[in-house]
DNA sequence: TAGTGGTCTAGACCACGTC
DNA sequence: ACGTGGTCTAGACCACTAC
């Protein structure tokens, strides 16, 4: 593990070992430079690193701080989908309905990068989240990539799979968000009412090299959907 | 303006007049030390930031790369609301419903830390897109913070205000999205039926000292909510 | 094995906040 | 005026990719 990582991990398990609040101050730089025997550059990489994370934020000329969000329950947008989940004590569990190699779908295609002879493992689940359904999960994973998937895996974490059993690094996604109605077909596996309220989230993972390799279909409860989202507006 | 967000602007400049698709490799980190005259460190930064906003993606021992995502119409839920507007040609209007000084509700108190017998600025506006409704919004700015708004600034950008005429410093936010039905008074400003979908998006903003000036509810019209998300995964 | 990006250092200087 | 974070440099060395 990276020096910087290592600094950043361990101020945020200070923060969560202490409960420390939004707002309550860190120790300054110079002391979190001989603390971790680092250079400057190297503890504001970390600390940069648990900005974005929104772990923290500084102030010039002041001082770095706790940065919290007031609200529990709440989905991670951003560091769900095989990075993290972030429900505490929740329970998650899958139902594996359909598992198969076959043609992608036109759409599955486009953003995969292949043409529709080629090979995709199918994955379609439903998740439940402490007994009740959250979600309908359709995935496309480019099979010369994703080369094998077994019920076992699918039923578990995949990407924990992509990442230690196949040895590969994910990268970067983009994620699309509809609101819409629920088909009767969706309804029924999320056991609710047809035209009901839905969130759709297609998210296109990439690779490090930038390799698409899994385009997923997420529908979403909208009794279960609160998602939450951290922004910095320093992006200009 | 600083060097490396100098730097940046001029590869993204560079990237969208030579119309760069995705996966295309831009000169190495040695050509542009010297193309801008600045050392590996600072075009590092440059290149983070662009990697931050999803304009590049760095390989190592490769290259780096032009990131775009492929889908156009799609509101960015990360540089929208203040940060900047990502619909290119959309023409964004705003009706102003109300402007008012009040007290605040119990939860925007809770959001804003502020007493219920503090002051806030209270703004309701529907926003239209392409003479569509969008969506309805309401705000609640900290009068100690926000100390001025007329219904001038109101009907454009009040983030450009609160930052060029009041020399504020926005920071980061927190997100909170939910779906859900219209009620009928909001089906009625959007022009929808009562019980159609929604997505509520509650959005609090601070400064970058970390005090929240802003908290805002916005409905969207579910037929106009396409959000558009780029996510990293090297937060761990 | 050569090329390319990533990490880390030490130090100079700058910009902002606080008192 | 002082303390604190932010920028920038030059350079050494490391880790991954591609050929």
């Amino acid at each position: 593990m990276l020096k910087y990582q290592q600094i950043a991990e361990e101020i945020e398990k200070y923060i969560e070992e202490n409960e420390l609040q939004q707002g309550e101050k860190l120790p300054v730089l110079d002391t979190l430079m001989s603390q971790f025997d680092a250079s400057k550059s190297t503890v504001t990489k970390s600390l940069d690193l648990l900005e974005k994370k929104g772990v923290v934020f500084q102030v010039r000329g002041s001082g770095i701080f706790v940065r919290r969000h007031k609200r529990k329950g709440y989905i991670s947008l951003l560091s769900n989908q095989g990075f993290k989940k972030d429900l505490e004590e929740s329970h998650l569990t899958s139902d594996v309905i359909e598992l198969k190699v076959r043609k992608p779908t036109a759409e599955a295609a486009r953003n995969l990068n292949l043409e529709l002879a080629d090979d995709v493992y199918y994955v379609k689940r439903v998740r439940y989240i402490n007994g009740q359904t959250l979600c309908l999960e359709e995935s496309f994973f480019n099979k010369s990539i994703v080369t094998y998937l077994n019920k076992e895996i699918v039923s578990e974490s995949i990407f924990n799979y992509i990442r230690e059993g196949l040895g590969l690094k994910i990268g970067f996604s983009d994620m699309y968000l509809h609101v819409g109605m629920l088909t009767a077909m969706e309804a029924d596996y999320l056991g609710m009412e047809e035209g009901a309220p839905k969130l759709d989230v297609e998210t296109v993972f990439h690779l490090t090299n930038g390799q698409p390799f899994d385009f997923s279909i997420v529908t979403y409860n909208y009794e279960q959907s609160q998602f939450f989202l951290q922004a910095n507006s320093q992006l200009l």
